[in-house]
DNA sequence: TCTCACTGACTGAAAATTCAGTCAAGAGAT
DNA sequence: ATCTCTTGACTGAATTTTCAGTCAGTGAGA
């Protein structure tokens, strides 16, 4: 599953190449397919893998020192997808990836939408609690704004036309300038 | 090239397929190869004629009726991208392909961040316009996340997962967001 | 001996690319 | 006007390449 995220980020899902796989896993691609039904199966148990993963070092966050505030715990939490790790470089690729290609491929639709969904619910929670006083409608919009935000800063990262540190900078800004307006409604 | 941007819109970069397009266009597949070089070639000036086309297209907003003031012109061009005109959606489809290719594929980077740059300097004057009291930095920041934030909600738009009128919703109320910020610092 | 994880060599189909020409139209020359 | 000659646009039919997917085994350990 590694090394099919790493293919995966390194050629896009639909450059995924089976015997690349397996040279990648160092094993012929024989056993590719002794351990998955065919090609749609291990880019669906991948993607799985990689949602799986990116939950995973989502929540770790949750063991600080001590527990940070709301406002930098939103902040954290955002800006974890904008990092030059190897991981998270292939996580994002590995979504923008899945994204792209639910485009043509209705199959997809359903894990994004649900993932999606979830991403959002989380963000609106967080700010929830910066700011507890907003209607949770105001909180939804604003969670979704910055979701997708985030999305096309990380696209514009990861195709190389933005730089990471201006990235950050704009998306923080980004959050304050949500937070200043649901502090003032 | 026409013929190509609506397949690529219909499949996809990685799906497009030659004879596909051929046929798309109307000739035989030997034709393709005697006007470019390869797919490549192919996909390359297709994509350059997406990005000139998108160009053109924006800048039609230049002639409505009379002036519209600056703020609904701001709001009008950066809707202009999320229309279910079956030419929106294809060329945001097939920019969107673009983009997701880009990551894989410097050679396509150059005429992206190209594109990207005009769009967001076109966004930056518009903001100028409608707040001309704020910094040529706020701007740019402000049009930056504007357009960033479009390319993400197109994304959601089009892979099924966020619906056309509460993309428009999110995308106005941003529009608000940043203006608000722009004219009280 | 049996099973499990594994491999090298292969196949078939789909797709890309090339080849060997045809055809229509324009430019001189007669 | 008609007759070559040339050229660019175009095609049908191969040929070549690329891949997903298969198969007949092998060796290690229970």
């Amino acid at each position: 599953m590694e090394a099919a995220a790493r293919v995966i980020a390194r050629r896009g899902v639909r450059g995924l190449r089976v015997e690349e796989l397996a040279a990648e896993a160092g094993v012929s691609t024989a056993l590719i397919y002794y351990h998955f039904k065919d090609r749609a199966g291990i880019l669906r148990r991948t993607l799985e893998f990689i949602s799986d993963r990116a939950e995973r070092y989502t929540s770790e966050r949750e063991t600080p020192a001590r527990p940070l505030d709301p406002r930098r715990e939103l902040e954290q939490t955002l800006l974890l997808e904008l990092q030059d790790e190897p991981v998270v470089r292939e996580n994002s690729t590995a979504w923008g990836e899945l994204r792209a290609n639910a485009v043509f491929d209705p199959e997809l639709r359903e894990d994004l939408a649900k993932a999606t969904l979830i991403w959002v619910q989380e963000t609106a929670e967080l700010l929830g609690q910066v700011s507890p006083m907003s209607p949770a409608a105001s909180l939804a919009a604003s969670a979704e704004r910055l979701t997708a935000l985030l999305e096309g800063l990380s696209m514009r990262w990861l195709s190389g036309i933005l730089p990471l540190t201006h990235a950050r900078t704009l998306l923080l800004e980004a959050v304050a300038v949500e937070l200043e307006r649901l502090d003032r409604k």
